[in-house]
DNA sequence: AGTCATTAAGTTACCGGTATCAAAAATCGG
DNA sequence: CCGATTTTTGATACCGGTAACTTAATGACT
């Protein structure tokens, strides 16, 4: 039972009132809409804040207004740094706006999530930006039933929510692995991560792609690995062990890229000429090390923008004026291939 | 001004109340305490909650009751992974009590982080965990007016708010470099961010230890660089350029020390024999890279679960208890020195 | 069966703000 | 200088819950 006792008391609107030898509104007007209360009467109120140390409470007068100044951020996790640029793009949208992000973390699974979600709600946050992009139907309702404003980010959902900024998992990696075709890589394998809607958009797209390029769409050239470095290297004992004539590897996510690229080079598998590689994500890492690896580069930072703008805008006039952001992604070619 | 008109408006508990027919203290009560409501009723309640699909309103609940279910959590950065361990154990403590996790962004910077707590007062929240150590007079005293529980971890500050979970950063960095100098190193150099309150803390401590053996404490020896890879080939390049003597090279920073590595690499200098490389902060990369790189293991996990720990019982109990907690760290030695 | 203790449900007031409307003060035109 | 209009301030109710207390129901025991 989760319980705060004699919370945060301390001063209240009234103490300021009585302080400042005011009525409470007038101590809410002046902290509100400043302009509606005259100069002298402004500055007695402010005076009292000050020197009472006054903190305006927000459950109080988001109850009594049904308005929040908080939006709400979903990530599936914060150990990759990869939503740290979105995280940016959204705080530099809300600050001076007078809104704050709160973020949560909840990994991929729907009841998991769900939990976070009600949590959310049941603060009755402003608006709300989810990473993930599949929901249990509990929390579909829910969110419907509050009309809470959602941006979806992780991918572009077939059933949106309510509205979705993001690139497609499925083209970008299908985009990939054409351009590793037309590279001349003519056996290329996918690793991804297991138990990820976003990896298996990103297999469709490998899947697909092998279609388009005359192959067979083979799920032996997919191989399921662990997070982490050690993924890389797991995708090279596969391969090692099993498919020896690959001459691509293309990996869903940038530090199993690395974690691979690291295990070659102790095998002494050159990279590219005994095997690219190709990762999805274009963070620091596989710009520094040697070679550079071949990446997607997605608009994180902008996704955090646009998401933060659309819910904003949503929220500030019922217009549902757009629905849908594909931002898109680009590929950067580097040594890797 | 932030405002949602219509906040997730719609099901209230009288609206429960009515549908099951009972008075609206009963739905609270089966919500909160279901032992003291009869199995009959209680299900009546359930189900009303399940059909009109309910969600609490913390808003209104932590107002009345004066508790928040919801703990602070300022971090300076996400781009770095490190603080994603702290945040686990963060909320593998919170997770069964039925408290929720909210974080926030916030610089290295007393008076933005005083825009950040601020608001965290003002959502009256049950606690807060603050990663840095240096706050604006106006924010401590904002925390200590409202006691609001706070735990620091970034540091053993000599003057703390309130509650202290952490490592000492000189005492580490201290004992790192004792640790090169045993290791027969007697030209090191420190590496290390600017403007960063835990860095500064680190080169005190590097002073210290060249001191204790009996070297002068040479600012010479101390080289500011940017943050991500680009600082360790910074610090490299000043080497190369300023003191070629060097034998080993103290970072301030696990990204600074593999950006330092890669750097080695390309110049074609041997680590550890033309230079040894050591870090602060043992996370996973050091120990993919080739030489793996000799790190300071840092108990972030567990200050983590400390400082929820903590924070909990001293919210269910006025006892103030402990107040600082030293959790120490470990030199883990591998092949870069 | 009657009295008292215990448990379950209901009533009322209040948490700390804001919306709304009414009252008071200031502004203004003739 | 007065009435009408506009601006500023105040009074009151209410946002959606819970605490504290009261009343009704259940049970225990002499």
């Amino acid at each position: 039972m989760p319980a705060t006792k004699g919370l945060a008391s301390s001063v209240r609107m009234r103490d300021v009132a009585e302080h400042a030898g005011v009525s409470r509104m007038t101590v809410s007007r002046a902290l509100n809409k400043p302009d509606s209360v005259k100069p002298e009467l402004r500055q007695r109120v402010f005076d009292a804040v000050e020197e009472l140390g006054y903190v305006h409470n927000h459950l109080a007068r988001s109850l009594s207004s049904s308005r929040s100044n908080v939006i709400g951020l979903v990530l599936p996790s914060l150990e990759n740094s990869i939503f740290a640029q979105t995280v940016k793009g959204i705080s530099d949208v809300l600050r001076p706006t007078g809104y704050h992000l709160m973020l949560a973390e909840s990994p991929d699974d729907p009841e998991e999530e769900e939990q976070v979600i009600s949590a959310f709600v049941a603060q009755r946050v402003g608006g709300l930006i989810l990473h993930g992009t599949e929901h249990s139907p509990a929390a579909v309702r829910m969110l419907r039933a509050s009309h809470t404003p959602v941006v979806e980010n992780g991918d572009l959902p077939k059933d949106p929510i309510d509205m979705v900024v993001s690139y497609s998992n499925r083209a970008a990696s299908k985009a990939m692995t054409l351009h590793l075709a037309r590279l001349g890589y003519s056996k290329i394998v996918f690793a991804g991560l297991a138990s990820n809607p976003r990896a298996e958009e990103r297999q469709k797209g490998f899947l697909e792609a092998l279609q388009e390029v005359g192959q067979n769409p083979d799920m032996q050239k997919i191989v399921r690995v662990s997070r982490g470095f050690v993924g890389g290297e797991e995708a090279i004992s596969h391969i090692a062990a099993h498919l020896p004539d690959t001459d691509a590897l293309f990996c869903a996510g940038d530090v199993l890229a690395v974690g691979a690229l690291f295990d070659c080079k102790r095998r002494g598998w050159a990279v590219p000429d005994r095997l690219a590689i190709a990762s999805f994500d274009d963070v620091d890492l596989v710009r520094h090390v040697s070679p550079t690896i071949t990446s997607l580069r997605l608009p994180r930072y902008e996704i955090g923008r646009r998401s933060a703008e659309l819910l904003l805008q949503r929220i500030n006039s019922k217009k549902s004026s757009v629905k849908k952001v594909d931002l898109g992604f680009e590929i950067v070619q580097r040594a890797s291939t």
